[in-house]
DNA sequence: CATGAATGAGGCTTCATTCAT
DNA sequence: TATGAATGAAGCCTCATTCAT
């Protein structure tokens, strides 16, 4: 009795839930320990194959972890001020070196996905700088792209470094006044 | 006994070259192929084992790469305007892009000889940083190690572009000026 | 309580029909693709478990696949002549050069199974040598089994080329006649 | 004193050495257990890597098992009489069944390496055959290709047994003479 | 000193089999 | 009963490092 009870079902939970700790554990590890498929599943306590049907290949972990950080920072470019956005998009920049780090050596550049989730960024930051550009804020040669590399650039170049990054902003963002 | 007298003894120069030859690999490799030591041997047409005596730990060989890059950038300091030092720098930085991405991920940050290298570096750039200060050219927050990760940001950050760089250089030279 | 109530009953011929299909895969994936049970679940557009459920073990699903095999090579010893038979066993195993290799090297040749299904074509074959013998048109030293050999070798030993097979089992043809 | 006189001096003994017990542990595994390198390395008493200094692929080293044995049946081929060799043939090939099983299934056929041996083979039967022609002993429509085939069909084709292999060649020879 | 063979830990990946739903 | 997710053993291979000559 109670077959039509939704009761005791859970097998797609379990694979979501397999799914969102394999990504977790990726986040966790490339923060620290380097990219080691084998050290995910470790973190993760889960079998190589259960990470292998999730993610068929390593390049798949990568990016699946590497388009929920585009993510996040998309929807930060909802703003409608650049100025904010950018300071706001290096402070949770900040939270994500050393992932960054362990991803930005082993990912595929070439790979369409990496086409496709530059253009979205891109995208979202372009009404951005279009509204600046149109308020008369900033100068026209600086495009959406070369924003995203100021703030790469400060986020996670050699030597970067956290507690200066803001006042380094600040100086480019004076900069990019027209005159 | 007789251990002074001259016989067969190897000449000191065999041992200096051989530590050329494995420098000299070291950045070809790097530049192009990532960071194995096999490589590098293979490239140098020397043995393992030569490169341990000369190298001792993997980390010995980076160093000794990494120590020579910031020579070069050291020497260009002797430039006596920031600007144009900055923009030189960063058509040298432009040059290494292949053999900084292979030794970033490799160097141990936390190592003692890192911090060496740091101060030699901070202490080349801060006579052009003092001057330019004194001149009244520039705003007094910025240090010169800000000037550094500034260079290195722009042509090592993630979706660096040394085809954009100079221009959002000027961007920032711009912003550096007081008021 | 009404267990035997005519609800939903899952009927016999699903599972017949599954079973079949499995089959069927197996063969055309051992015939190109080698023997990984996935590829065959997989052509099936079955679940695994449901491969499982029909063939408890990989071994299973060899045997049945083989078993297949033999009996049309039994079917085929119906004719009423030796050679004719031969030259017609030849001409069909040409068809299945795929599917043995693939089998040969992972089937259990100790397996009860194995010794039930060479008596089945041993007996099958039988009939043909006797009388062949009866006739006087083969020496007496020759078993069945010796002329399966003979077959399977020039068949699928290594080496084996379809194109030569018949000219080479006339003359062992030949050879097998008295004198 | 003494460094000249040769003493104390194998490095080159152990690596000859320990090719000899990588061939020689390969031979007995793919005779038993086979193919898996690991096996081979266990079996050899060696790391895993001096496997892959002394052959650097798979292919490599089932080529060089395969390459020896090829070596011995055509030294066998030295003999000037036909029949003699392949029942000779036949014998020594008894003897490799196992291994021949499984390297068949894990040899590349279409390698250049193959060919080669196969030529070499051919080569070394193709005078037997030619002059056992010429004695009018053999129909001309069989080449020295075909008699390999048969002597490793009745060897290694599914269901061969040494113990009647004989047999069935004494009837292929027979076979094999004009008229 | 130079050489390069040997080592083995560690990472990657496949796939037969089990098991929860 | 069918499904397919999870598991983990087992194989492959690379490469930094050691060590005998």
């Amino acid at each position: 009795m109670g077959e039509d009870t939704p009761v005791a079902r859970k097998p797609r939970a379990d694979q979501a839930r397999n799914r969102e700790r394999l990504l977790t554990a990726a986040r966790e590890v490339f923060r620290t320990d380097g990219a080691s498929l084998e050290a995910v599943t470790r973190r993760a306590g889960l079998g190589t194959g259960t990470l292998y049907r999730h993610f068929p290949t390593r390049e798949a972990l990568f990016q699946a972890v590497y388009a929920r950080e585009v993510e996040e920072l998309e929807a930060l470019a909802r703003e409608d001020d650049l100025e904010t956005w950018m300071t706001a998009a290096l402070a949770m920049m900040a939270t994500k070196k050393g992932m960054v780090t362990a991803l930005a050596p082993v990912l595929d550049k070439e790979a369409p996905f990496f086409t496709e989730q530059s253009a979205r960024m891109t995208a979202a930051v372009s009404g951005l700088r279009d509204r600046a550009l149109a308020a008369g804020q900033i100068r026209d040669e600086i495009t959406a792209d070369d924003l995203m590399r100021v703030l790469l650039g400060l986020s996670y170049g050699p030597g970067a470094d956290a507690s200066r990054a803001g006042v380094l902003l600040n100086v480019f963002l004076d900069g990019l006044r027209p005159r």
